[in-house]
DNA sequence: CCGCATCCCCCCGGATACTG
DNA sequence: CAGTATCCGGGGGGATGCGG
């Protein structure tokens, strides 16, 4: 149960040894999102085998990346301080991958953990300090997530409840992240499916949220 | 050749597959202190099988991370400018591992070009603004870095030549870089051994170089 | 039903030898 | 010196089982 070793004494090696494993650093990605139980990060993570995520959240329970809370007869993950202290280095990651994201293809999925992740990455607060208060209702997949933007500050929840704007819409929508794609097109392609609302929002919310390509 | 896949399409997702095989980061770590030939990258990483080196490098340059450059009839592999865009990555990732670092082992090795990121990581340019100009040459395993600090900027190079002190130290220096070992106990435990020029230097060395623990 | 454990297969990674 | 070839063990992928 010992990581695995690189023989070496420095910083970045030990990173590797405590979250280098085959999907710890996703697992960490949607934990950065909230605690989460076993099956919730087992859908989130569709393609990881149950042995490989029961053996990942003992090694990084072992690293003091995250620990097990008993909450009301269940099992609870959440990061650690310490843990949660990976976030810059998450977004970061997640800013340079981004680049290098080609389209989509039909087998990828975008998650709703990986959603808000990636738009607390694309997040621009003082473009958004300029812009009126906005809640959108973003509909990925089977969930709904809620994203409120007011002022310099982000919150991206899980609960619903009333938004300016609501939409629908999947991996595709990287592309409006980027300017590659312009939010009245990405609306005319189906890209994005607006449920409620004035679409022109659209706008406002690629305005407030945008990574380089 | 193509890359394993894990059905997700976000930045981080796409970023693990690019560089979150076995040894790739530290593939990068070591091209990002300079352009290095196969041997010497196999130098700095002693554990590496040389079969997965050749396959990780390979990769690497199908990633857009780094670039085969024939230069005067050998070999040289350099990080693309997409590569280098991981140096915030690789130095936050060394800096949240260098926090659990416990005392090295005897079969772990401190590199050259390990230690120079170490020293890139741990550089504080505000504080060394206020001390005066110095050079070190820190003599790590068979190589010397030549360590030059000058007000807020650094440079560590493999090349040698006149230092205000110089020392030959092991990974032992991670406690004095966390403020752990004071430097006067460095020199006397053995931790680092003073070759050229006055102790005390050190003690500026400790302040301009610094790692929470 | 959730939270894993078990089993099996395959492929990647580790070690070593070998070649242009 | 710069990789390639080969063999082997172990970890990851996938399906299934099972106890609380």
């Amino acid at each position: 149960m010992a990581p695995r070793e690189y023989g070496q004494y420095d910083g970045i090696t030990r990173a590797m040894e405590l979250v280098g494993e085959r999907w710890a650093l996703l697992i960490v990605r949607d934990l950065l999102v909230g605690p989460r139980r076993y099956g919730e990060l087992a859908a989130g993570l569709p393609r990881i085998p149950s042995n490989v995520l029961a053996a990942r959240l003992k090694e990084l329970q072992a690293a003091g990346v995250l620990r097990r809370a008993p909450r009301s007869r269940v099992v609870i993950y959440e990061l650690t301080p310490y843990g949660r202290e990976l976030e810059p280095v998450v977004l970061a990651l997640g800013a340079w991958g981004f680049k290098a994201m080609g389209d989509p293809r039909e087998e990828q999925i975008l998650s709703p953990d990986a959603m808000t992740i990636s738009l607390r990455t694309a997040f621009r607060p003082q473009v958004a300090a300029t812009l009126p208060a906005t809640a959108y209702a973003a509909h990925v997949g089977p969930a709904e997530l809620r994203i409120q933007v007011d002022g310099p500050t982000l919150d991206v929840t899980r609960e619903d409840g009333p938004a300016d704007l609501a939409f629908a819409t999947g991996p595709g929508i990287h592309r409006l992240l980027t300017g590659e794609l312009a939010p009245a097109r990405a609306i005319e392609t189906g890209v994005v499916e607006v449920l409620r609302g004035p679409g022109d929002l659209l706008g406002r919310f690629a305005e407030t949220f945008h990574l380089a390509a």
